[in-house]
DNA sequence: TTGACCGTCCAAGAATTTTCGAACTATCTT
DNA sequence: AAGATAGTTCGAAAATTCTTGGACGGTCAA
């Protein structure tokens, strides 16, 4: 039995502000991250189904290495949320008022 | 009597998160912004001084199109200053919890 | 165990952003 | 008018980021 996957993350004290509004300044990212907060947890590929996978890689790690999100292994797949405490804890009301001021559907994401 | 230099501004309705974000993401950009929202309108040059201009050309001239400063010329300089009315309208609460979770001095920024 | 799946890593190319010197225009001072 | 000053534009080079295919290793079902 082998630790499976291990992901790295930052400490709370350690996220930074430029970093996080780079990791939101992407539509597609930013679209993730209103899913994470409608839906709580989810399998890492319901963020971009239509993806190629070295893709939707490349901006969860983003994401988590920003400290925006907490990814775990659950078997194969892969299991993202928010790190919704820590952020609130660091930067009060920044994930609130930034999805505020971008409505759904603003960035034509996937299902047409 | 010429018209002088004329800058294009975005619309307060034009003015989008994803921009917004990627503007405010960058370090030295962030730190222009505080001193806006600290002093009001400033001279261009205040917001950084030991900068070539054509790079701080390049800086202003973005916060300008993301809509996040409104710019004008005065003589042979230019006055900056925040969009405080219309990003509030259009994003409210966002300029000051992003200052609140990037505190003074945080970037680095200038003088040693 | 075999085979299908899933996610990561690597590498390469495309696209974007950043930086800044040089040339140019406008403005102010004298 | 001449010289100094301010800002913009252009071009080029460096640095980043984005995207993706392909290889690889772990996990699940049969």
């Amino acid at each position: 039995m082998t630790p499976a996957r291990v992901y790295q993350h930052p400490e709370t004290s350690e996220i930074a502000m430029p970093k996080v509004l780079f990791a939101l300044s992407e539509p597609l990212r930013l679209t993730m991250v209103r899913m994470l907060v409608e839906r709580g947890e989810v399998d890492s590929i319901d963020l971009g189904p239509d993806l190629p996978r070295s893709t939707l890689t490349h901006h969860t790690s983003l994401l988590r290495e920003s400290g925006i999100v907490f990814v775990r292994a659950e078997g194969r797949k892969c299991m993202i949320r928010l790190r919704e405490d820590d952020l609130e804890a660091r930067f009060p009301g920044l994930i609130r008022t930034v999805l505020n001021g971008y409505p759904a559907g603003a960035g034509n994401e996937g299902d047409a």
